[in-house]
DNA sequence: CCATCATAGTGAGTATGCTCAGCTTCCATG
DNA sequence: CATGGAAGCTGAGCATACTCACTATGATGG
């Protein structure tokens, strides 16, 4: 797991940033991952269970995934087991016989707001040596970022490009 | 997929800077993904080839894991799929029956060298609109991040701390 | 030589993400 | 009302990542 900077060196790629991107984000979610976990909450499971303690009303599946921006298929999954573990409750819509509505239990809303406090917690640990300005750097950067691969992807038409 | 803006504005978490971290690596990784798979390659599988490729010599899988920064046991699915298709080959070490020696096919090699040029490609066009500047401060902002989710994680006793 | 511990790799199981196919249901149009 | 297409969700299956437990082998000490 220590990917030894040495070996980095000599078998990185020739821009080694775009993989300095990757193996910081998977390491800063492991370990969110892992405080988050020592209470029944993760990663993706909180920002599921976030989207839908503020949304303040039920939600139906593939509104839910928009919000958090996941795939529909991948909200079932997550959904699944939130639901498997008494967080959420999924119960028909009144007058869309496809959708579900989705609300949180009161367990759900529990558990939202200590996985709330551990993320807070962890991501102050994780990025509290970063100043206001250098926070603002990083933001600007990632963002740069995500609008070339949106262009790029999404089609040369002017994607969204939200700054 | 596009996660809406104003969604993450009213969804996102007090800190969205992280979320920002996570979205973006996650869409860059898409990205880079669907250049490669054009051509049987992906990152994770890049990865491999290319730490066998610079290598030089065969690597047993503990070696080859380390060196590429996964777990064990993901080295193990990796080259699964790569043997699979022709791309490695494990060879049962001569004097340690324990181990196995794993060497790129000419076809692997192959798959390599045009993987690296998808790769650059896409990259170039993900961060190409970074400056010089710019990706060193993008570079030293994760460095910071790594550094204080290692310390944080691996024991405050001074854990590697690569630059 | 053999008991014991360590190391190498993988099987089993889980989590998170995806696409594609398929079912059910809705709606618009004739 | 019927019908065809769109929408909502999930089943099936894959990729990438992990941990834990296990087997097989190596190495070491009595």
């Amino acid at each position: 797991m220590a990917e030894d900077p040495a070996a980095r060196q000599r078998f990185g790629s020739s821009d080694a940033l775009v993989d300095e991107l990757f193996v910081t984000t998977q390491r800063l979610r492991a370990f969110v991952d892992g405080r988050l976990r020592e209470h029944g909450a993760s990663v993706a499971r909180l920002r599921t269970l976030r989207v839908l303690a503020l949304a303040g009303e039920p939600l139906r599946m593939r509104d839910l995934a928009e919000y958090v921006g996941n795939a529909p298929r991948t909200t079932t999954t997550i959904v699944d087991s939130l639901e498997r573990d008494g967080l959420v409750e999924r119960v028909r819509h009144p007058s869309d016989r496809r959708a579900f509505l989705l609300t949180l239990t009161e367990e759900g809303a529990r558990c939202h707001r200590e996985a709330e406090e551990l993320d807070r917690a962890a991501l102050a640990a994780a990025t509290g040596a970063l100043s206001g300005a250098e926070r603002e750097q990083l933001r600007a950067l990632l963002g740069r970022i995500r609008a070339a691969v949106d262009v790029d992807a999404g089609g040369a038409g002017g994607a969204d490009e939200d700054d």
